[in-house]
RNA sequence: GAGGUUGUAGCUCAGUUGGUUAGAGCAUCAGAUUGUGGUUCUGAGGGUCGAGGGUUCGAAACCCUUCAAUCUCCCCA
């Protein structure tokens, strides 16, 4: 027999992690209620045409296929063709119906853009949806990453106001400060970067910067230089861009600097203004400004469907070593991938396994969240166990978690077993106990005990909550 | 796709230049203790040393192959 394993970059979660995690998602629940985003769900699968082509090259490579079933049932001339289909499977992995015409989701984006165009009829523009679900990808697990993890995600679409963006960074910041984790939320635009392109001389080149000046905070300029010299852009151009990364200071000082920059380039100009614009907003939804939000014109973002004002979050603190724990941005057309033209949206998504891990990292999870069962019924057996379950009936009925030990083991086992469940109540329906109609009560942590009525009992056990 | 590290009991790991019957702690079970847990003491069970091949009188150790886990780069959350 061999031991039992599951599958790489996937994860077990046991009871206090889960408690943990649901406390997580139950307080960007809260968050994404209050400002008026309502609830969706879609399915693990989605077709496989609805996925591809959305992420990029890469991205296409690492989706989860699902293979077609009946396999096993095609007939010996149809092994061929299969055969065949497979080859074109391994080089392009995407396509090939034969052998899979389904995927896991690989985002909640895409699916989202799906599903408001399949409901156009039924939903009310703008609309402001949330949706925490699993994502899977084919990538190589490690530290942070994993192949099954969890996303939770704001979006609106339906309106171009700025105002969506600020109510988006605005979340970010109310659900950080409810986490307690100090962040850094970046805020750039993909047009600030496509003025970049432009006025280095290289207007198409905007994918290629901006992936190389994203690596600005591992490999500094230098490495940066290098990568925009491979990538084909000359010294004249990075010159300029140089110009550009330099800019530095307060928020507004890095916008008026820009400005200048940017006087040839309409595109420039335009993210500048969006920057500018959505920081008001945003100042003005929250009374004021936050120091939580930089300006970062090397901020890049991989996903290629982003158009207007993008966002990141990575933790502040400098114990933490962790990447980006949240993002997301303006998207012009997505739906209009699937046939549903000038719908523009705007959204947020939320890394909650790195969340979780950032929290684990710095302790800012409640104290109370480890508790769970307050009361278990000690089990004598005979009379005593109906005794018992009266007993239990009555403590649940007044809203103490509670529970009877099911056989009528040891004594000195059943403690045990409380002790390792850390349950903090014990109650003990002995002999002498029920003939009275009453209970001892052992409180597990002082090792106080007493003997009560049912109804006293239950009063010690709501008290203490 | 490229590179590094590690595979020994349920878990965490020792195991000397290759040498008798492969060990410890934790965990589990039993007992000391039939209605009082955590601490303690005693005892027990638990191993294809990841797998396959090679070198050797002799391999957990050395060599080759392979599988798995894990980390870094790429990319991403």
């Amino acid at each position: 027999m061999s031991k039992p394993s599951i599958p790489q970059g996937t994860r077990d979660f046991s009871p206090e992690v889960v408690r943990k995690r649901q406390y997580i998602l139950s307080t960007l629940r809260q968050i994404f209620e209050r400002y008026g985003f309502q609830p969706i769900e879609t399915p693990s699968m989605e077709n496989l045409t609805t996925l591809t082509g959305k992420y990029g090259e890469e991205g296409d490579r690492l989706i989860f296929k699902v293979l077609n079933n009946g396999l096993h049932e095609k007939k010996e001339a149809e092994k061929e063709k299969l055969n065949a289909e497979w080859q074109t499977l391994l080089s392009k992995p995407y396509a090939t119906p034969v052998v899979t015409e389904r995927a896991l989701r690989y985002d909640l984006t895409i699916p989202f853009a799906r599903y408001v165009v399949m409901h156009r009829n039924d939903i009310a523009l703008p609309f402001r949806r949330y949706q925490m679900q699993p994502v899977w990808r084919a990538d190589r697990p490690q530290k942070g990453r994993y192949r099954e993890f969890w996303q939770c995600d704001a979006d609106v679409v339906g309106s171009t106001s700025l105002i969506n963006e600020a109510e988006l960074l605005s979340i970010y910041n109310d659900a950080f400060r409810k986490l307690q984790i100090p962040v850094t939320i970046k805020v750039n635009s993909r047009k600030l970067l496509q003025g970049l392109s432009e006025i280095c001389g290289h207007p198409d080149k905007m994918t290629d910067i901006t992936i190389a000046l994203d690596k600005l905070d591992k490999i500094g300029w230098s490495g940066v230089t290098a990568e925009l010299g491979n990538r084909g852009i000359d010294n004249d151009g990075i010159a300029k861009l140089e110009k550009v990364i330099q800019v530095s200071g307060t928020n507004q000082e890095q916008l008026a600097n820009l400005k200048g920059l940017m006087q040839e380039s309409n595109a420039g100009m335009a993210g500048v203004k969006e920057i500018e614009d959505t920081l008001a907003y945003f100042d003005s939804l929250n009374g004021g400004a936050s120091d939580n939000i930089e300006v970062s014109v090397s901020l890049a973002r991989g996903l290629n469907y982003y158009t207007g004002i993008i966002a990141e979050v990575i933790c502040s603190s400098p114990d933490v070593k962790m990447g980006s724990i949240g993002g997301g941005g303006r998207y012009d057309d997505l739906t209009g991938l699937f046939g549903m033209k000038d719908i523009s949206g705007v959204g947020i998504s939320f890394g909650i396994d790195r969340i979780y891990d950032v929290m684990e990292e710095l302790g800012t999870f409640p104290e109370q969240l480890v508790e769970g069962t307050k009361a278990i019924i000690i089990n004598f057996g005979g009379d005593a166990e109906l005794y018992a379950l009266g007993m239990l009936n009555k403590l649940r009925a007044a809203g103490v978690c509670s529970e009877l030990f099911p056989d009528a083991a040891k004594f000195d086992k059943q403690m045990k077993y409380a002790n390792k469940r850390s349950i903090p109540y014990v109650l003990i329906p002995g002999e002498e106990e029920i003939k009275n109609n009453k209970v001892s009560l052992k409180n597990f942590i002082t090792g106080e005990q007493q003997t009560l009525s049912i109804d006293e009992a239950i009063t010690v056990l709501k008290e203490n909550d």
